[in-house]
DNA sequence: AAATACATATACCATACAGTATATATATTT
DNA sequence: AAATATATATACTGTATGGTATATGTATTT
């Protein structure tokens, strides 16, 4: 059985993440966080050592529910290709998926905290390299498995696919328009189904 | 000759438009305003109503440089080929254009502005409009003088293109790796070249 | 050059901010 | 159940925030 600051510490971070996520790091206020809680900042601050304590666990929290969707969907049965539309039906849904997260966390966070926090930033930053490097696995063992032919290597063929991900992720929420998300994956979904399959 | 309001209007916001692009608009407080142009909050307050009214004319001083260069790009001799080059060219090199801006408009201003002022998020989505607009625009005469063959209408077409363009700006703004732009750009110019010139 | 209009600086509001010391309440152990 | 350890609430810092009334300074007009 946990502790009681346990579970308050889990229900503090899952509370305020779509907060953080939504309002940015300097946009979010610790009156937000305790109103949005119910809790006292006396609570907070016992669970936590400062504002960036909270928006960095924060963004881990949000960060891990990401990766854990995209390792559900590049992990799953079937073979490369297969993964890969896994993987865009994932995004063909990220606005509902990320609905409850306030946003995309590499979006939101990474342009957010670029000239506010630096640590955050960095985290931002190595969740982007995980996420590259879980595509750029599947595409390998494609190409070793012959299914999949590429004129990059994997991981930069990896790179380029998330990079037209994220701006679809991009033009839809800043346009907040869902129609991007649509037809990126169709585009992505063409371009692996008739330019890399073997 | 210009009176001296307007001469200071101007100079108040060429000197924090890269501010308020690089903080955004929570991020970016008076004294931060009253420090990099020297003036007393007296002065920017005569010049200005409300920090909202700077964070606007801030937008849009930036907004209207970076859709000058599109114009430029897009404007400039040959045909709707070579302009397409041009455009590609410039964010090619997109990070030193936007240096003195803060960094690129669209990106940072929509998703930092999306839930902190809507005014704000309103002109930004104004800006994509208009620079889909423009692309799409070349495209149509690429088509109707038989240059560019195309399967989807003009106006998606420059959609596609600008997202992935913004996938690019987005994920070299997060990890600050200007190589993000170089790679897709390389991707969009075979695209252009192979794909759709007839 | 004097009078007038305009622009900027100063000094000040009230409020919100992140953070803290301490008291009170709640779990956990004995 | 009592004693102890732990967690949360209260009340309070000092500082920074956006914004304003008014005084001072600077252009522009006459």
């Amino acid at each position: 059985m946990s502790t009681k600051a346990e579970r308050t510490t889990n229900y503090i971070i899952e509370t305020i993440a779509p907060i953080f996520n939504k309002y940015g790091y300097v946009g979010t206020s610790m009156s937000h966080l305790t109103d949005a809680t119910g809790l006292t900042k006396g609570a907070l601050y016992g669970n936590f050592e400062n504002k960036e304590a909270l928006a960095l666990s924060a963004f881990e929290y949000n960060s891990k529910k990401l990766l854990a969707a995209i390792d559900g969907a590049l992990n799953s049965e079937g073979n490369s290709i297969q993964k890969l539309f896994k993987l865009t039906d994932l995004y063909r849904h990220y606005n509902e998926f990320t609905y409850v997260l306030g946003g995309c966390p590499v979006l939101n966070v990474g342009v957010d905290a670029q000239e506010n926090n630096h640590l955050l930033a960095a985290a931002v930053k190595e969740t982007v390299k995980t996420i590259e490097g879980k595509i750029a696995l599947v595409i390998e063992n494609g190409v070793k498995d012959n299914e999949i032919s590429i004129p990059v290597t994997p991981l930069q063929f990896a790179k380029q696919l998330y990079t037209m991900i994220q701006g679809a992720v991009a033009m839809a929420t800043i346009t907040r328009d869902k129609k991007y998300l649509l037809n990126t994956i169709a585009y992505l979904d063409h371009l692996i189904s008739k330019e890399i399959k073997k």
